[in-house]
DNA sequence: TGTGATGAATAAGTCTGACTTTTTGAACCG
DNA sequence: CGGTTCAAAAAGTCAGACTTATTCATCACA
């Protein structure tokens, strides 16, 4: 699944990266590459390529004669799926889900409503599958088959509108379904009425009604809003 | 305004970088350090850092024994303000504007519906302030100045929802808003109906009236999109 | 003929050590 | 007290040697 640290260098970003996310730098720390390299046991080299990536992610900012420091939060890259692996890893997870929530609320009604004017026959065939998987695993306490079909769902109505924007939250789409499954503990069965909804944004975009896709997914969204506004009043 | 090639592998990323992004070098091209190294006339560490960086883009892959192989489109961080720039700055850019253009409709009506719910008394000034701004230089060919508040209005509504991927994509909206100023060529002075509708919102969010705020800010979009369809049918 | 093991070639990966450049802060001088 | 100079510090750059994983082709064997 996540990147499995490819190199030296990779290895190194799977500690570093978490601990900066995390808040363990607090924004304006400074960093020293050479002290990092003996830290971790490796060549300045493979340091400086860590640095870089962190750099590239706006995660920090290396100058010269004073070190590697740490940018405030709100310059973070927090769209890169790494950025956004890291800290859904971290502490503060609960508000990661939030913000990438509200995310989606405003993307996939719009996304759908894209799907149902673009969408091919090849993509409306897999959505009404999707749906079906829904339904087929939504009662009986069959949490993992459910979220599988979930995910997928919401997947290709994001491919199917067409947008590579759109299409590139499906990553961001699925970290939040499945957190929802595995860590916001769910006991009980999916709630049949988003079961119903999904079926009908199918139904929807299969025959072109775009308006009708666009509110039933909004009332999907909304029913996930409120689900973390009871988990986390 | 955009780095400045910080170091000599920012000055490689520069010309690499747009021409990866400009599909000069199709999907699965294999490229080799040791190659560019000597094209760039830098040593084999700068190029490795420029790879790095490449790769966290996931513009590359950098495999043993094969080289650096460039990925599919589909597959690139097309979140990551660089690679936005580098997009928008090539031939297909008028493709870029449109997705871009795209989310903006899907984000921006939510974003100020929450902020409505949110900003405070100090954003909302700030807001009235970029709104009469507009109205000020919305006559007599004043487009640089209407743009400068154009774009501080979106990014106080971004800010304002409180959410921090949305704040995130107020660069992204800035880069829109400048491009249709200054590459489609826009001649004449903004549509007076926008204006006021911006006027609207700002009055919308200050008094807290979520809806309205979120409905007046999509006509606001959609007549951004109509725009496009208009220039390019 | 097909299949699996062997091995050599290749390009990335890593490490080391020396050198350069920029920047900062302090000493110093007016 | 303000401006200049200077030296230290840390990143930046480079070159070269070595390591390791991967691929591909060859060859033996079933």
């Amino acid at each position: 699944m996540s990147t499995t640290g490819r190199g030296l260098h990779g290895r190194v970003l799977e500690t570093l990266g978490p601990a900066i996310t995390a808040g363990e730098y607090p924004p304006g720390s400074v960093l020293r590459t050479d002290e990092l390299a003996q830290r971790f046991d490796v060549s300045r080299s493979v340091m400086r390529e860590a640095v870089r990536v962190l750099e590239s992610m706006h995660l920090v900012e290396s100058r010269r004669r004073v070190g590697v420091t740490v940018r405030p939060e709100a310059e973070w890259n927090v769209y890169d799926p790494q950025v956004i692996r890291w800290r859904l890893a971290g502490a503060d997870r609960p508000r990661q889900l939030r913000s990438l929530t509200v995310l989606r609320s405003a993307v996939e009604p719009v996304a759908a409503g894209l799907a149902a004017k673009y969408a091919t026959a090849e993509q409306c065939a897999e959505l009404t599958r999707c749906a079906l998987g829904m339904v087929a695993h939504s009662r009986g306490h069959q949490l993992e088959g459910y979220l599988v079909h979930d995910i997928a769902f919401h997947r290709v109505v994001l491919n199917a509108s067409g947008n590579e924007m759109f299409a590139r939250l499906g990553d961001v789409v699925a970290e939040v379904l499945a957190g929802r499954t595995h860590h916001e503990i769910m006991f009980e069965d999916p709630d049949p009425a988003a079961v119903t909804l999904h079926v009908q944004v199918a139904e929807a975009v299969r025959t072109g009604d775009a308006a009708r896709a666009e509110h039933l997914t909004r009332e999907i969204t909304v029913g996930a809003l409120q689900e973390l506004d009871i988990l986390a009043p």
